[in-house]
DNA sequence: CACCGTAGCACTAACGGTTAGCCTTTTGAA
DNA sequence: TTCAAAAGGCTAACCGTTAGTGCTACGGTG
């Protein structure tokens, strides 16, 4: 196993940070549209082929907090409290994550995705790739009387409330709405797999 | 209104059935990503402008459907018997659909689709859309007593079923049994609706 | 019937994202 | 010190997509 020890991995960091950092300042002040890849590179001071070794595409630039975004998911599964049930658990980090998103100091980066289709259009399969793997850590969950069916039913749902919950007038009330559905999803889901079985 | 009488517009459906026909035929023969644009349009003896013309893009060629799909869904609740229920009425809908697309005859497009995370991609943006029109439509239904957030998650839950079901080993199956959860929220949603106002 | 507007289509050329191939420099470890 | 691998760079191309331009045939109107 080689350790990476220090100054290459913290190299490699500091380009990437650079690149995002002066990708969104661009996208921020031109727009997305009209800021090329070439355009981004330059003005980062790296290759074009330097840029895509670290981001896997121009829209992935906006998108940083990706792998964050899915642990921080997983985990309010897999790690919550012994006794606490999946759904209030869920339920806490996904409007953690609205108020996240809709804080003032996120505006413009939302401002920017909500007005440029590719990059709505990205952030649609990066809640897909959530969802499931939303779907594994549910399953996954020891405690649960789950389908597999049920298990990922409830993980889309959940990605439903926040991805809906992020585009209301009001995010919080939105949460604790959809969340009421999804808590009487679930008692059906969970009652029906004990009776079953 | 100029009505176009005949022979332009059948040169027109004509002319795109045979690049439709001949783009599926070489995606199917080769891989998607295997096939160029301009050789789809070499192939159906077109030029490649005029592909475009009838196609919003390379996706668009494998999604003949999708205006099919979308008025079905809303027609599933604008035009359902005066006293059918709304959910009963969209499962019925979405599990038509789903039989459609695990039909044989279908195999080997959604065994192409599958398979290729462009076309994956694009379904997914195309099902919000889908969502959204079908939210619109159950908004818009006056004898339902919902909000416009309750009506969005409803429409989102729904398209939900019909992508998770189409993955299942037992489709139909799984269109009952996330059904039988959607109807669950649906009651919830109805009933606090109902209480508070 | 002749005429004209327009829809459909073609062609060229280009733009922008993305990748392959190959080379140089830096870095960590033996 | 030496070496393998990682990071970065340069060039050139591929591919989807679009703008610009013009031609042709169709269908409605005088």
């Amino acid at each position: 196993m080689v350790v990476q020890s220090g100054r290459r991995e913290r190299k490699k960091a500091a380009t990437r940070k650079k690149i995002a950092d002066t990708a969104l300042r661009l996208f921020l002040e031109r727009g997305y549209d009209a800021v090329g890849i070439r355009e981004v590179a330059a003005e980062a001071d790296v290759a074009v082929t330097t840029l895509f070794s670290h981001f896997a595409g121009k829209e992935a630039l906006v998108f940083e907090q990706d792998e964050d975004f899915e642990q921080r998911l997983t985990q309010a599964v897999t790690g919550r409290a012994p006794d606490e049930p999946l759904i209030p658990a869920l339920r806490r980090e996904v409007l953690a994550l609205v108020r996240h998103c809709t804080a003032d100091e996120a505006a413009p980066i939302w401002h920017l995705i909500d007005g440029t289709p590719a990059l709505r259009k990205y952030e649609e399969s990066m809640r897909l790739r959530h969802a499931e793997a939303l779907a594994t850590a549910i399953a996954a969950a020891p405690d649960l009387p789950l389908t597999a069916t049920a298990s990922r039913t409830i993980a889309r749902f959940a990605i439903d409330a926040y991805s809906l919950a992020r585009e209301e007038a009001d995010p919080e009330a939105a949460v604790a709405e959809i969340f009421r559905m999804i808590e009487a999803a679930w008692e059906v889901a969970t009652s029906a797999s004990e009776s079953s079985e």
